[in-house]
DNA sequence: CATACCCCCATGTGATCACAAACCGCCGTT
DNA sequence: AACGGCGGTTTGTGATCACATGGGGGTATG
């Protein structure tokens, strides 16, 4: 989810239990998991690895990020408290911080928090579910989109969000979110 | 998906290896999948069982039912010709026959056929799985409800679908999506 | 007769093994 | 120099096993 693996990466059943000391029993079945979740890909004589996007699927798992997320804010806004719209604002410094880092996996991770943050309220566990299994299939893509990025100022939409819930704006927080979740993949396509 | 399984019931990996005639590793396999996918529930001691939904669970899966397949038949509307309104209108029949023969699991099927044949049209394969992770979901759920229902008439709401079809009237055909998601899932809350 | 406790058995977990398939690198040929 | 065939080795699959744990039924007690 944090792009900490390059799209295409193959992985082992045996590798994976070595690196975390287990066996190939519970290495196969996180990977069945993860395959199921669409994060990893099984190819037809079994061998795994992280998926490889078309531009159509990154454009369509966009068009998700956009659908889903607008909801979850939206629900979300109601419940949005100051303590909430604080930690936003703490979560929104580090990710600033990542950038000025060029620390593309500190990035993505703290860029997700930020949104997890916010969906959290809006007491809709299956969405959310949802939400981050798409994460999860864009993951590698994204870091390798971030890492190419020679970026350095703060995501402008960021405070877009964060002001829109201030001011209780729903039609603002929902278009903010959208461009947030589209600005960046947009790029993606090459 | 079809409902054959009641709400809560409990499988054994044990037993299923054996119904299927295999050890328990596929069978271990199969259950991680589902439990990812949400069809399964995995109690915090290991044992499955088919999930046992609370109001807000059902009601949050048909919010997302209607945001998903009404995004899907909007982008199927533009494709949908006549061969595929004609397959709509046919797969309609067994669904009605299915109604008059209260088989419920043949209506759930049926049903589901004819939702999933008008969303293959919308060449979004991510948005399609994530709906039908929601169909296994509510599956088991959906058949306690239509297997209460005592209903003689065919879905209504499935004509004004295929009659937006072949007007070309996408606000309509978003309605009537909307609507036939809904109808059936709002008498679910107890 | 109801309730609580306890023990046995059913059940999931992780490891290991035998096997088949497929991938990759090497070598020969053209 | 490029391409194709071949074999060794890596890899996934399914089965089986030992073990720990939790659940349910049976029994004893109030």
């Amino acid at each position: 989810m944090h792009g900490e693996i390059a799209p295409g990466q193959a992985l082992t059943l045996r590798g994976i239990g070595k690196e975390f000391d287990v066996s190939m029993t519970p290495a196969r079945e996180a990977v069945r998991r993860l395959v199921a979740e669409g994060a990893l890909f099984l190819s037809s004589s079994g061998r795994v690895s992280t998926p490889e996007l078309t531009n159509d699927r990154i454009e369509e798992l966009a068009a998700l990020r956009a659908l889903l997320e607008v909801e979850l804010s939206s629900r979300a806004l109601p419940r949005a408290h100051m303590a909430l719209i604080d930690r936003l604002q703490s979560i929104n410094m580090t990710v600033a911080e990542m950038v000025t880092k060029r620390d593309a996996v500190g990035y993505i991770r703290s860029n997700l928090e930020f949104h997890r943050t916010l969906y959290l309220r809006a007491q809709a566990p299956a969405m959310l579910a949802i939400v981050e299994t798409v994460w999860l299939q864009l993951g590698p893509t994204m870091r390798a989109l971030y890492g190419r990025l020679r970026r350095t100022e703060p995501p402008h939409y960021h405070k877009l969000i964060i002001a829109a819930l201030k001011a209780g704006d729903e039609p603002g927080l929902r278009l903010a979110v959208r461009s947030d979740v589209t600005q960046g993949l947009r790029m993606l396509v090459s």
